[in-house]
Order: structure tokens, then C-alpha cells, then sequence
RNA sequence: GCGCCCGUAGCUCAAUUGGACAGAGUGCUUGACUACGGAUCAAGAGGUUGGGGGUUCAACUCCCUCCGGGCGCGCCA
């Protein structure tokens, strides 16, 4: 609909341009929806732009524009008038609307995905723990913002690969390593406590205990180094299917699991590390200073520098991090999307920067930062601190909301603002969860579809021209902007936009069909209600899918 | 001290990316099925968008400043 106010009202300025001698005046039509319905269906504001160009006031503008529209404009609209400061107010015909519903069946399960990706390859990174615990509601934010973004991204014509990069390098796995094999020992009757900064959770005892079935006392006897490393990879192997299996569980999978240690270490000093160094010295973007060699991000618009290799002659996790990025995009994936909580915003420009001095194009690499997340139960914040031993993991959570409410909730805020997830609400199994109203739209549709079979009355697009109640068209407005919405959230990298898409047609849906019965005796009018019922449906959970939130037959 | 995010109805949050009288849910008040699922619907009340200044025909949105909350700030990851 959109789209054919932008055509016409095109075409109206290229024959104003004509007439006047003026071929450069700007194309650009933003077609809004006014908030207010005397205001029409749709609005521009293109006079109030033009005007100055033209040295004429808005309202002049606006009234050549009218004027210039083509024919066309008679089987579109009901009323075109000028408002305000010099908007320009389109009252669309019914059965123009209507007719739109043609294009929802037709595209089906394509209904909202418009390729404006054009086959770009996009790498979207997310989650990324450390595989030293369960994973908490902060992870499982990233977690599923990041894979809903990823699905409207594909939706969008994109082609996306999910990553998840296993920060297995550095001191908070030797951390793990030596809290595992103290508890191990622990199991011997030797008194050997963990780490100050170490991992306290039960989770390390029960490792720890695996691993004591598995090699009995064997590891007391050995090299302490072997014994250690023993319990690092152990460990390490444990957590990631953990992790893996609890992602799952929200229906969240990988196409690939990148191993730091692995892909960008290398085996000694210098694997991708080395060579990353060695290009950044070429481009001069390194100095040595104090001891430790620095990435010199004031000279790449960055507002300090940063150790990347510090004076006892280990890297910096910074390094890495480069490293890890230009491989990202040497591998051939055109553009990086990063999901970050919203402590590491400070890495982003420090990280552009260097990416810049490598000779890439920063635009290339876009993040995402994600506020955190607040556990509420009875009106107060629940503790998630990680090192208090016990805390509350996502496992927890989903086990006792279901993975549906877990998605939804953590989606229906946008990533910047802080969300408090309120478990006694989330619990509800009623209209308060706003999961289960959109579910239940769906169910109650397919509901009607089951009684409409065993009466046999059948969809049909013959009569849809009978769809002219307010709440009919409404409705249909609301299904028709369903593109705009998917676009939007994959420009903005905004999933919440679905959620609250979602919910809206849900609340037009349940307020028509509380005002109309859907299947009635004349057939024309259950048909064309049914036609649009199924448009619904489509709408509903195609949208549903995006979120990966489930479409229930019945609830 | 510097940088980033946030501040909107009692509470939790939206706002077509600068558009018209700022909207939902929840809570509160009051109503609605002998018909397709009442996990639904309708109505009412609730606001100086943290304060102040500026840019603009138009500001919740952009700029400056102050207040409050969160996060970050060179050899942690």
C-alpha cells in the first residue's frame, strides 16, 4: 500500500519538476501513518520538504502535488486533502485495502521477507561464553536476540551464519582447570582449596567427581601440569555441551563453533596472533613503550592506546580479539554482527579502529549491545551473581517458564534498554502473559478453521469487497505493514519491533472477532471472513517464526 | 574526572527514525456470551516525556547544561 502512495506521488512531483523546469527536486517520499484517523489512512510530507526548494509555501506545494497526481489516484482513494502545516492526508478506498489481501496468500510463508539483503553474507556472533559455567539470563539475552536477528536477517535475504566463538584461551580457563582438579583432590581427602578468583559452583564438584570415576586417583600421581590440563579440557568439553544442550533447548543452534585456541592461537606464540602483529607493524599502527607493545589507537581515531602484548610477553586478550575479527572477515564474510552485553561497549571503537588500520572498511563490523537483565520474583531482584556459587541460570529459568515465554520475554524490550524479566508474571498461564495472547489468536484461528471445515464453509477471495467494517479493514492495515516491520527490525537489528507488531495484530484480531462472528450462513461473507482469518494465521506465524516461538494448535 | 546507555501514566515498556491532541500492557473503576475457544472483548480514570535552555514550520527524538540510575575507562577477559 505504501509503495503505491510513493509511485503516484512520484509521478505527481516528476510532472510538477516538468512544468516548473525544476528536474532536481527530491525524490525521497516518506509515507507515514498518522496516528489520528481523520488524518487518513496514510500521510506525507513531501510539500513541507519541497517548499523550500520551490520558494513556495507548503500548502501551495501540496496542492500542486493533488493537483498532478495521475489518474490512477480515483481507484485508490477515497479523499485526498491538505492538513496542518501542508501534510498531504490519503483516505484509501475499502476495497482497495482489501484487495491487498491477495498478496498475503500469494507469498504465504514468504509474506514479510523481502530481500533487501540481496544475498549479502553476514556472520552474526553471539552468546560467545566462557565455558566455565552454566550459562546465566545475561547470556541468555544475547542468546536470543542474537538468533532472532539472525532469522530476520535471513528473512530478509541475507545469507547468515550463526557463530559461537569459545573464549577458551586464557587465564579464566586455568581458573577452571585448577578449581576442577582441587576439587578432585578434595575427593582424596587432601585439603586443596580453590583459586581465590576461582569457580565455586557445584557444577565443578560434580566434574570433579566424573573425572575421579573416570581416571580413579591416577591424576594425584602424575605430572600436577598433565593433571591440570586434564581438567581444563575435561571441563571445558563438559560446559560447551552443556551450554550447547541448554541453547538447544530454546531452539537455538550453530552452524559454527569457532575455538579460539584452536583457530586463532595456533600452536606456540605464533599463529594468527604472530601474523596479526606483523600486519600491524607494516602499517606502523604498533609502538613500544614501557615495556609492552601498544596498538596506538589515538592515530585511528580512537581515544587511547592499548596494550596488545604486555612486558611479561604474553598477549592481550585485545590481540586476539583483532585477530579473531580479520579472520572473520578473511574468511569472506562481507558483514560482522556482533552480540555484546552492554560492559564491553568500550571494545567497540578500540576494535573499529584497529580493524581500520588493518585496511578494512570499519562499517563492516556493527554490534550489537544488549542492557542487562534483572530477575524479578515477587517484586524483588533476584541474586545472579556468579561467584556467590548458587545462582540463577537460564536452565533454571526455562525449566520453569517453558522456552516459549523465555524468547518472548527477552524480546519484548529493545537490546538498549535495561528488561526486568518477571518470573511471577512469565508464569501466568493467562491473558497477562502476552505470550499466550498472540497464542492463543493463533489457536482460536485454527480453532475456527476446524468448525468452519465441519460446517463446510470454505475460504474464498470471490467477495472481499464485503470485508468493509472498520475492524475488517484495520485489521487488514495492520497485516498489510507486516514487510515494513521485518525490514525495519533487520535495519535496526530491533527484534522487539516483531514482538510488539505481534501483539498488536493479536489485539485487532480478538477485538474483530469478538465484534463479528467469523462463520456465518451467507457464504460470500463467511468466505471472504475466512479468506482474511487465513491472512491472519499467515501473518501470525510467519512473525512467530522469526521470534522462534511456537504456533500452538490448541492451548 | 572522561566516555557510552537509560530516565515517558502507580508499575513494566512502546512511539513509523524530526511529524499532527505522546500510546500499549498491567494495576484501579465499570460493563459484555442460551452463537465460531472468556487464556477474549468494551468503557473510564491516569502525563508539564527527570529539570532548564537552544535549533526547527514541527522535538520523547537533534545540540548544550544540570539532576538521578546503570556500565566502562592502557600490561583482566
Amino acid at each position: 500500500m505504501k509503495e503505491d502512495i510513493e509511485r503516484v506521488v512520484l509521478q505527481s512531483v516528476e510532472s510538477i519538476g516538468k512544468k516548473i523546469n525544476m528536474t532536481d527536486l527530491p525524490v525521497e517520499v516518506e509515507v507515514g501513518i498518522p496516528k489520528r484517523k481523520e488524518f487518513g489512512d496514510f500521510s506525507i510530507n513531501t510539500a513541507m520538504i519541497l517548499a523550500k526548494k520551490m520558494g513556495k509555501n507548503p500548502r501551495q506545494v501540496a496542492e500542486l502535488i493533488i493537483e498532478n497526481l495521475p489518474g490512477e489516484k480515483d481507484t485508490l482513494f477515497r479523499k485526498v486533502e491538505i492538513a496542518g502545516a501542508g501534510f498531504i492526508n490519503f483516505f484509501v478506498r475499502e476495497e482497495a485495502i482489501v484487495r491487498k489481501l491477495a498478496e498475503i496468500t500469494r507469498l504465504g510463508e514468504e509474506f514479510g521477507a523481502r530481500g533487501l539483503g540481496n544475498g549479502l553474507s553476514v556472520l552474526v556472533e553471539f552468546v560467545s561464553a566462557n565455558p566455565t559455567g552454566y550459562l546465566h539470563m545475561g547470556h541468555a539475552r544475547n542468546a536470543v536476540v542474537g538468533d532472532t536477528v539472525a532469522n530476520i536477517l535471513s528473512a530478509s535475504g541475507y545469507k547468515v551464519t550463526r557463530e559461537f566463538y569459545i573464549n577458551d584461551a586464557g587465564r579464566q580457563m586455568e581458573l577452571l582447570g585448577e578449581s576442577v582438579f582441587a576439587r578432585y583432590r578434595e575427593l582424596f581427602g587432601e585439603a586443596a582449596e580453590i583459586p581465590e578468583d576461582g569457580y565455586k559452583g557445584d557444577y565443578v564438584k560434580e566434574i570433579a567427581s566424573e573425572i575421579r570415576g573416570l581416571k580413579g586417583d591416577s591424576l594425584l600421581r602424575g605430572e600436577r601440569n598433565e593433571a591440570l590440563a586434564f581438567s581444563r579440557e575435561f571441563a571445558r568439553e563438559k560446559l560447551l555441551g552443556f551450554i550447547r544442550k541448554d541453547l538447544e533447548e530454546i531452539g537455538i543452534h550453530f552452524d559454527v563453533w569457532y575455538s579460539e585456541t584452536e583457530n586463532i592461537h595456533g600452536s606456540g606464540d605464533d599463529g594468527k596472533l604472530g601474523e596479526i602483529k606483523k600486519r600491524l607493524t607494516e602499517k606502523g599502527a604498533l609502538e613500544e613503550k614501557e615495556g609492552a607493545l601498544w596498538f596506538a589507537g589515538t592515530r585511528y581515531g580512537d581515544t587511547q592506546d592499548w596494550v596488545l602484548v604486555k612486558s611479561d610477553g604474553s598477549p592481550t586478550y585485545f590481540l586476539s580479539d583483532i585477530a579473531y575479527h580479520a579472520d572473520k572477515l578473511e574468511r569472506g564474510f562481507e558483514s560482522l554482527i556482533n552480540v555484546w552485553g552492554a560492559d564491553h561497549h568500550g571494545h567497540v571503537s578500540r576494535l573499529k579502529a584497529a580493524l581500520r588500520a588493518l585496511g578494512f572498511d570499519d562499517s563492516r563490523f556493527n554490534v550489537v549491545l544488549i542492557q542487562f537483565v534483572r530477575l524479578m520474583r515477587k517484586g524483588e531482584e533476584v541474586s545472579m551473581s556468579k561467584r556467590s556459587g548458587s545462582y540463577v541460570t537460564m536452565r533454571d529459568v526455562v525449566n520453569e517458564v517453558g522456552a516459549d515465554v523465555m524468547r518472548f520475554f527477552l524480546l519484548m524490550r529493545s537490546s538498549e534498554s535495561h528488561l526486568d524479566f518477571d518470573l511471577d508474571l512469565a508464569r501466568k498461564e493467562s491473558s497477562e502473559n502476552p505470550v499466550y495472547y498472540i497464542q492463543y489468536a493463533y489457536a482460536r484461528i485454527k480453532s475456527l478453521f476446524r468448525k468452519a471445515g465441519e460446517e463446510g464453509a470454505p475460504e474464498s477471495d470471490s467477495s472481499l469487497h464485503l470485508l468493509s467494517q472498520p475492524e475488517e479493514v484495520d485489521l487488514v492495515k495492520k497485516l498489510l505493514l507486516y514487510p515494513d516491520i521485518v525490514e525495519d527490525s533487520a535495519e535496526l537489528l530491533a527484534p522487539h519491533k516483531i514482538a510488539y507488531y505481534l501483539l498488536e495484530v493479536a489485539s485487532d484480531f480478538h477485538t474483530y472477532y469478538n465484534k463479528s462472528r467469523i462463520v456465518v450462513d451467507d457464504l460470500a461473507l463467511s468466505g471472504a471472513r475466512l479468506y482474511l482469518v487465513r491472512c491472519v494465521q499467515t501473518v501470525l506465524s510467519n512473525g512467530l517464526k522469526l521470534l522462534g516461538i511456537s504456533a500452538p494448535e490448541r492451548m
